[in-house]
DNA sequence: TCATTTCCTGACCGTATGGTCAGGTGCAAG
DNA sequence: CTTGCACCTGACCATACGGTCAGGAAATGA
């Protein structure tokens, strides 16, 4: 490797902040357009007008629609994983949980596409992350179970199996994104207010931390 | 009308059997299909193989392929609001939301794939279903709302949001529905047991009930 | 038996989709 | 200025899909 070649990548040209910028415009409306159509129902035209671009460029940075709905859903695992950051560091469960909730009724409502993305994707079979299910998420689920086995044994929580505790908090904070259409509806057709968003952590938090008998 | 009209509806020739008996295969591979690969992804034809009838054969019974998805819907509707029963005739807590989770946890075992449709269909903005959310659901939202807050004003559980309590059953049933998939891979790839169901419903329940302060 | 209705299906059609490609445009290094 | 390379795109192609239809098979009632 060469000094020139270290200079050109450490000064990023206007050619890679290109490939940047229409990368992230692509994969934005990819994740907008995958969530609401599905993905056979979405189509590379689609995607190609919400990003403002002509479809052949699409093709340009991604070479497939599969390849393009694969980065998608990487994307979305990334930031599932960063929130369960939240869970390591916590004394007990009331820090632990109540924070894991927190971080992921915010990603329910920042991430609703990336969300119901995920969702699809499970609910096909896993065609695509399958292997991140088996390690990935296995491995952090195990990690996680441990961890609230602890805070039992130190009398921190009831007993509660702590697998199916897992599965209600997913459960329980991904509803938000997943099915938002829905709760809209039943919200007179109005999204969730501020405070009105609010409350629904306050509840789940509330649901959860009475159930394990954490308060 | 005639008497003979009466009659013959009255003594279902093999005529009337062999459209029920098409009609349900149909819709059965149909729902299946739909669940497996979304709207969008699925295809008449491969909804015909597995229904074992020719393609031409689905559009004798269904016009179009958004009239045979709407029937599944709807299908899976009925289903959901017949769950809904138990909710009514109970004392308290315990037996209503009990048995409420109970039914539904039930219907997540042996209905996946309606399931899945009806998470799918919500996802996507719930554009054939829109009407039932916003009557026939909103309705019975309404109505199961006011029967919490009297259980709630009768100290028969802690004051807790009910439509958050509503949402959290939902979710927390569905999901064994509609993320089996993942379930499955974190249970070593294996589907849940008798056993390991049964600790399902003991689990949701126990932890929501103690959560509502009813036991 | 004959007439009528329902049921069935192979072959076909128009369209929309994912993907390709040749030929551009414009930036940047020498 | 020249050269090279990344970027861009209109036009095109093969395929697969939803849906149609003509014509036949089977059931039913008179």
């Amino acid at each position: 490797m060469t000094a020139d070649a270290q200079i050109s990548r450490i000064k990023p040209g206007k050619r890679t902040e290109i490939r940047r910028e229409n990368e992230r415009v692509i994969l934005d409306a990819a994740e907008k357009v995958f969530a609401e159509a599905g993905f056979g129902g979405a189509t590379m035209q689609l995607i190609a007008d919400m990003a403002g671009l002509p479809k052949a460029n699409l093709h340009y940075y991604f070479a497939t629609k599969e390849d393009l709905y694969r980065k998608v859903v990487q994307q979305i695992f990334e930031i599932w994983l960063d929130a369960a950051m939240l869970f390591d560091d916590a004394p007990g469960p009331v820090d632990g949980i109540g924070g894991y909730i927190d971080a992921k009724m915010d990603i329910s409502r920042t991430h609703p596409s990336g969300s119901k993305v995920w969702a699809s994707e499970v609910m096909h079979g896993a065609p695509v992350i399958q292997d991140y299910l088996e390690t990935t998420l296995r491995d952090w689920t195990e990690g996680r179970i441990a961890a609230i086995q602890r805070w039992i044994d130190e009398g921190k929580m009831r007993p509660v199996d702590p697998r199916h505790l897992l599965y209600m908090l997913w459960a329980t904070t991904q509803h938000y994104a997943d099915f938002g259409h829905q709760i809209q509806t039943l919200n007179d057709g109005q999204p969730l207010s501020d405070q009105q968003w609010a409350a629904a952590k306050a509840s789940v938090k509330d649901l959860v931390l009475r159930g394990i008998g954490a308060i």
